[in-house]
DNA sequence: GCTAAGATATTGTTCAACAATTCTCAATAG
DNA sequence: CTATTGAGAATTGTTGAACAATATCTTAGC
């Protein structure tokens, strides 16, 4: 057995949990999900530990786990940090290897190539990879893991987009022309570009979740 | 009881890593700490995972947890990603609010007085709360929890430090100088201020941790 | 001195029972 | 009718034990 029982509770519930059919906010009992699954609690709180490190869910004590909520001031404070870590990937993309800086590239291209075949989520998944490239480019391992768990608490909010197809086609283009200016050493129009399309992004996001709730009066 | 026990032998625990009583590379055998803590390999699991989250210690598989050794690849990260997210303060100090750019000025102010008074620890401390500070600008919780845990890691590489005194007289000065400039709102002055100081920073550390590799032969 | 097989010790995983805490909900006082 | 309180139910926290898997140490043989 390479993969302990506890590795494949948690990778059952990530996928109930990204797939929806555990909404945030629900409560993660721990003995009927147990029974559910046929394992004992004590495994099943092992497995709760993996995701509350993955921040998929939170712990409160005596109270018990549950799917974690990503309000507007969580997708706030999210876009903050990764306007403060790509940005220094872009300043630091001067004295970056070549590998990394290809890593840029080849994420647009990707998600060109998607979009073309009409994959809107494979676009999504690789415009993901073309801002952990930026961010990737200081050459930092922690900026790359914060970047990691930054982007999985992102993916919570993102089941309130209604259309991955409208919030991702916008953004093709200018992920295109961030990845020239870097390419052609333009670092400094390059950060306020990227400055703006996060803003950008943000307010889109902010606005889906809103109407969302106002879906739920 | 309003802590749990996992957390009250973190807390434990904690402590002496950070008083040099675990020194880095210590292992933490499950049977022996546990039959001295008086409690169960379980629960002192559970504090270790605590532990391992704030990266004070690591854990090999099959192997056990040790205490953290912060070698010099990993000062480099640090002081990368402090750049990263102090610079990033900096630049958001126009808009920060008015508490958050006292807690600036408030913490050189500290350090001043410590120096004067010879009390060097506090001057360290001081001098912590003050890239802290910096940092806090943003306005962001998840940049104020990054930072906290970079400091943690630092704070084991400083027991290589052989005189606080010397290593943190020459930043006093400095402190003040960031400090004044971006009360004056000179924002592009202190970015770049700050970008040297932490680069010359880094050199002294690894210099000293350097020197310490030398003893060791 | 070195290698390999076996013995020992330690960690990994799972379980079931008991302790401590929180939650539920009806009864009561205002 | 609302708010409070307290007993009981439900849930999580903690423990100790057992067994499995892995690493480390010991020893025999070359």
């Amino acid at each position: 057995m390479t993969l302990s029982t506890a590795q494949r509770v948690a990778d059952v519930l990530r996928e109930r949990i990204e797939g929806g059919g555990l909404p945030p906010g629900t409560r993660l009992s721990e003995e009927a999900l147990g029974r559910d699954l046929g394992i004992s609690r004590n495994t099943l709180r092992e497995a709760f530990r993996l995701l509350i490190h993955e921040s998929l869910v939170v712990h409160r004590l005596n109270r018990g786990v549950f799917v974690r909520v990503v309000d507007p001031a969580d997708v706030t404070d999210i876009y903050r940090v990764r306007a403060a870590l790509e940005c220094a990937g872009v300043r630091a993309a001067a004295g970056a290897g070549q590998p990394l800086r290809e890593a840029v590239t080849a994420a647009v291209d990707g998600a060109e190539r998607a979009a073309a075949a009409g994959d809107w989520q494979e676009v999504g998944s690789a415009d993901l990879r073309f801002h952990r490239a930026l961010a990737a480019l200081s050459g930092s391992p922690r900026i790359d893991a914060a970047m990691d768990r930054l982007m999985a608490e992102l993916r919570l909010a993102f089941h309130a987009m209604p259309s991955a197809h409208r919030f991702h086609e916008p953004f093709l283009e200018r992920n295109r022309a961030l990845a020239t200016l870097l390419e052609d050493g333009e670092y400094g129009r390059a950060e306020s570009e990227l400055t703006t399309y996060l803003d950008d992004a943000l307010e889109l996001i902010l606005g889906a979740l809103q109407e969302r709730e106002g879906e739920n009066a």
